[in-house]
DNA sequence: ACCTGAACACCGTTCAAGT
DNA sequence: ACCTGAACACCGTTCAAGT
């Protein structure tokens, strides 16, 4: 064969086969060998279109980072900061086992991505100071890489918590809605509002000390 | 050599070598060869004291945990989950490399061990319903290793935040200390204390609504 | 420009063999 | 019981060669 007319192989494609790899079997089964021969192809074929696996673990992420909502800050910061959380959070309901390779990433690159992201830009944009709107982006972010990896889910809380003994009449099954991720998220946004007040007042209170100062 | 008389490897001495390399060269750079051959010995060696590597890097995160102090819940639960988390954060930060491996575990053998932590115990035995209790611990440690994975690290934020056009004349030094991670606890915490009294008053209601129709 | 086949330098792990 | 040497079945990646 060596070249066909039209390529059969394409970014979009490799990408699409990747996400299609970790749902099935794993973060671990996505081998570029695997890869290739999904796509009826030699692994060597697969550099014709990404510098390294990493490229094409980049494209995955960035995929599913489509499906995220961050236009909510229009109605406040804090309906921003729970729909980008619970878009971001369905996202990865769908794709728990890529939740790993996001969480490796959010650390990797973290430090740069999550200054330029756009939550932290939305954040300071109304009225958080630049670092504690890294820290409330982040907070919020693991929280929701957290929650993805099934580490909250209620499922398997129940099969390991003696559940029955403390609830024997099932009272609490209302309180699998919303689930534990959404509260652990309004607790954190709570606590932000409290935050962002005291890191208001102690702005004021440093420009009063300086203009004092200044006038000294 | 074959045998020598007295055993020239251990059980400790490979996790603290394994370690060693983790802070040194990254969760990358740790091989079962490289390993050995620090340690003055073949690859095939190692499997005369752990199973296999994931078992090395199991003592590895069991060494790390030895640092972490659950009991400050003698003095109430946040004061607890403050002590347990701020140790567990400062253990870490000596080994930053090492979050990623945490972290992959946090979510690998998550459910049951999340479950059965001791800081999961603790909340439950100072009243928090065990499903809350989980969203609670779960939350902090996801907080925990993603603080410690440096994404929130005032250093690099401050590198990429235009921070001198925001705060040109540094008054907010002080706000360095306490570190983003503690804002981000403290936002937390302040949450779950609201979330535990609304817990509580829904169980309160729900055993009022269960002896009425108990009555009728 | 795109795919192949073969190779390179690695992995984790196994196992008979030595002492 | 503990370590060796060699092997097995994998990796990611490179590269000349084909069309």
């Amino acid at each position: 064969m060596a070249r066909p007319k039209e390529a059969i192989l394409s970014q979009s494609l490799i990408r699409d086969q990747a996400l299609a790899i970790i749902d099935e079997d794993g973060l671990g089964a996505l081998t570029m060998r695997r890869l290739a021969s999904r796509l009826g192809v030699q692994a060597a074929s697969l550099y014709s279109h990404f510098a390294n696996k990493d490229a094409v673990l980049d494209a995955v992420a960035e995929r599913l980072a489509k499906r995220i909502d961050p236009a909510g800050f229009d109605a406040g910061w804090q309906h921003g900061l729970r729909t980008w959380a619970n878009s971001y959070y369905s996202a990865l309901h769908w794709h728990p086992n890529a939740a790993p390779m996001l969480l490796a990433r959010a650390q990797a690159s973290g430090g740069a991505e999550a200054v330029t992201d756009r939550v932290h830009q939305s954040l300071v944009e109304h009225g958080w100071p630049p670092r504690q709107a890294v820290m409330a982006a982040t907070a919020v972010r693991f929280l929701v890489l957290g929650a993805a990896t099934d580490a909250m889910d209620a499922r398997r809380i129940d099969e390991v918590t003696d559940f029955a003994a403390a609830d024997p009449l099932g009272e609490q099954l209302d309180t699998i809605e919303p689930p534990s991720f959404t509260m652990a998220l309004d607790c954190l946004i709570r606590g932000l509002e409290a935050e962002l007040g005291e890191a208001k007042s102690r702005g004021a209170q440093t420009r009063r000390r300086r203009s004092r100062s200044a006038a000294a």
